[in-house]
DNA sequence: ATGAAAGCGCTAACAA
DNA sequence: TTGTTAGCGCTTTCAT
């Protein structure tokens, strides 16, 4: 850690009390003008920036943000980081980045070690354990302690603090109409995350859409474990005879594109695939993925700007009611449907 | 951020002075063990923790590493992201990540912001910029001013610091001499990075693998903006008769791989191809593709030992001696080549 | 065996 | 207009 000026040097080489550079610093109307620029000089002379830890120390604030994210290597994760990052550097603030690998424990143990003088608040993504587990205690502690606490994409009903989200639902059945606009009528709705909060909100949405529909029929395939997902689609796609599939996150839509094309499926004529992915994944694949892009970096910028509205603006005073923004979905038209 | 529980309070609750009750958390022999004992019951109570802002503002030491990467969006970085926070985290350090975004001006910024008191040391891959402009000041601040600095993958010379980087020159002519092994005779080499340290010491590699043969050719094409790349990959593939192509980065190797299928060619029987790539496209590229694993994860683990090796056992009367660590690749045959 | 006091660098109420 | 002082929470030296 580099050691620098301190208000102290600079008072006694201007023969001034530090309290008078520090206000002098600050432009304090009680100092003489002409004591100002003399201060400010010799600080810019020695590029004198105040020493954050005792800045931080006095004021009880860190000017950083705890950020929880359940897999960096989830493009979509990734994104949302970019997005935080570059929303929190603008508005000067640093984060503090931990990857839970979706795991319960390390959640709770990064949230015990942050919050304790470490970060102002919280952006957060659930891990899918704690998802399932559904112990979120951890976050209402945070909220109860008055540390405000913003979640994204996985986020839990029983924690009152602000959301932004996507709105999963709404975009699956719009994903859903687009295959059937397109004259496809055997569906298929193919996820490897059925246990994640998105991952029940689009099959809900693909349900919900199907309840008005004449002459189109659905497949539902879903997957617990990832790793066997190769097997389960190619498996899926040779005993039932599909010609549209929704697929529910990015690893469906790349196995369903690739295992379609093994067993000599003409992409789209005869299938059409659709998907959520806002990965490399979609721009990649062979032909490339029709897509519901969830603007992962508009998340993130949206996270930041919402806490940093709590942190900055937030009156005790009244009553916290938290809010929940809905991002809105596209539907990005590529070569994969008709 | 959570207010806690202080030594202040836990003395005051004890009838102890606040050193007393210091020096019995740390189990110092010259208090006695009644004493200790007392002052550790009420401390776990409280679940008491010292205020890290208070330790670094006295220990001049942050436990922080700041991470500054090019591009979150790149697979390799974010695994990289994810090797060094797992193993920073292990070793009881925070990391305050940062994007540069392959610009030099952020990356200046950045070094500027967190060298004040902020992190005890730097793990850095250079963004574009710096590398081509070659300006590297800020970091030989750094090392002068005896801030340790590892730098990986996208490291410079001209840097007196520890560097952990892997093998390039060595796993592009592996690469290349798989190809040739599986009795392809008209080679290409494909970059869309050729500016890129790591880029230009592939293509060197290449190169030098292409000295004693026979009977083999190579045609190279070096692509400066990724934007085209799809269209000058086509047209290549076109004007060319290719039976063997090494790609020097996983976007040139996804391309070629599609742009290949789209103008007919079996893969692999008429058409080889191997890349490097650590990423999700070779998996979900089809055929999958056979690449040069760089082990990312690796190399943010090594970054993070060094690192923490500098900042702890750092011995000051010695001189300065910077490593640099190079981590072995390995070739990943799946199914793009015989 | 325990405590008082100084100091890390800063801010801010109060005094002069 | 400028300076003194106390305090944020902790560590550590030096009394007691």
């Amino acid at each position: 850690m580099k050691k620098k000026v301190t208000l102290k040097q600079l008072a006694k080489e201007l023969n001034l009390s530090i309290s008078t550079v520090s206000k002098s610093l600050k432009n304090d109307p009680e100092i003489s003008q002409k004591t100002i620029d003399r201060v400010h000089e010799l600080a810019n002379f020695y590029n004198y920036k105040p020493n954050p830890l005792a800045v931080s120390l006095k004021s009880s604030k860190t000017h950083t943000i705890g950020v929880l994210l359940p897999d960096i290597l989830n493009h979509f994760f990734a994104k949302t980081l970019f997005g935080i990052e570059q929303e929190a550097t603008k508005k000067g603030y640093k984060i503090v980045t931990c990857i839970t690998n979706e795991s319960y424990k390390k959640e709770l143990e990064y949230v015990e070690m942050l919050s304790f003088n470490s970060v102002d608040g919280f952006i957060v993504a659930l891990s899918q354990e704690t998802q399932v587990l559904d112990k979120v205690d951890h976050f209402k502690d945070l909220v109860k302690d008055n540390i405000p606490v913003v979640m994204f994409d996985r986020v839990s009903e029983e924690v009152s603090c602000d959301k932004v989200i996507v709105d999963d639902k709404k975009a699956a059945q719009t994903a859903l109409q687009h295959l059937i606009d397109t004259e496809c009528k055997q569906l298929a709705v193919i996820s490897t995350i059925p246990a994640l909060s998105v991952g029940k909100l689009r099959l809900e949405g693909v349900q919900d859409a199907m309840l008005n529909q004449n002459g189109v029929t659905l497949k539902e395939l879903l997957i617990q474990d990832p790793e066997t997902a190769e097997y389960a689609i190619e498996n899926f796609l040779k005993e039932n005879e599909i010609d549209g599939v929704i697929s529910l996150d990015e690893t469906a839509a790349s196995i369903t594109i690739n295992m379609a094309k093994k067993l000599g499926y003409n992409i789209p004529q005869e299938l059409s695939v659709i998907g959520f992915a806002d990965g490399l994944l979609s721009k990649h694949s062979f032909p490339k993925l029709s897509s519901v892009s969830q603007h992962a970096e508009s998340l993130g910028r949206i996270a930041v700007e919402s806490l940093i509205e709590r942190l900055e603006h937030n009156d005790v005073t009244k009553k916290y009611i938290p809010k929940t923004e809905i991002v809105k979905t596209t539907l990005i038209h590529r070569e994969s449907t008709k």
